[in-house]
DNA sequence: TAGTATACTTAGAATTTCTAGGTATGTCAA
DNA sequence: TTGACATACCTAGAAATTCTAAGTATACTA
């Protein structure tokens, strides 16, 4: 019963960064790292399998693209079909979290024993 | 990258559900797919080993019962230690809630390509 | 008495994420 | 120029969680 504090849902997120920008692997593990005020946080090994996953299944495409300093960065683009999976996949949380919260919120804590 | 239409949090859930009053797992189950429309279900295979957990960390204890038609059921019954684990997982739970939302609400489905 | 629903249990597989390394390049300070 | 550090990506194997697919046993009902 051990305590995992990761994040779960990787596609989903990515999906949804990708929805508004081209981003890099490297880059999303840091946008993240904000939004989740560091309470959680994407691992490297978590990110780049699924990104190759997703790369895969056709929801995203990849790029190569130089910094000025010269740093070669992949970037990904989300494809048609990627956005079709992403309402998917949003839609499929949302009932999720409508679910889940429907039984927490009913939860009695006590005093705080 | 295969889809995995499962209950995950499933001590978050178990230990809400018994903070109103004592359940058994069967019942557990039962009122999770109402709760959950049929879109996603509690498998027992995952329930029972879950709860054995819990009674091993002290989180719930078990008690016995005999319906008036002869069949025992086992009864579990949240402890104090098991509230304040109810508090810690909400609160847990809420933090990761609210920062997937921070994200999947930014963004963008296009015109349902 | 056969079938179905209830009720609990478990081993092994599948899935997802993490740990803990690795490689390589660019920047900056000593 | 050398060492430290941040950036950027990759991967094998382990860990955690849930599922599949059994099994056992009892009660109801047709």
């Amino acid at each position: 019963m051990a305590k995992k504090q990761s994040i779960e849902h990787t596609s989903l997120l990515v999906l949804s960064l990708l929805s508004t920008e081209d981003m890099y692997g490297y880059q999303m593990i840091a946008e993240l790292t904000k939004k989740f005020d560091n309470t959680f946080s994407m691992k490297e090994g978590t990110l780049y399998p699924v990104l190759k996953g997703l790369e895969n299944d056709g929801f995203v495409e990849v790029y190569e693209e130089k910094t000025e300093s010269g740093r070669t960065r992949k970037y990904y683009h989300l494809t048609n079909k990627g956005r079709r999976q992403l309402k998917t996949e949003t839609e499929t949380w949302r009932a999720y979290e409508r679910a889940i919260n429907s039984v927490v919120e009913r939860a009695v804590y006590g005093a705080g024993v």
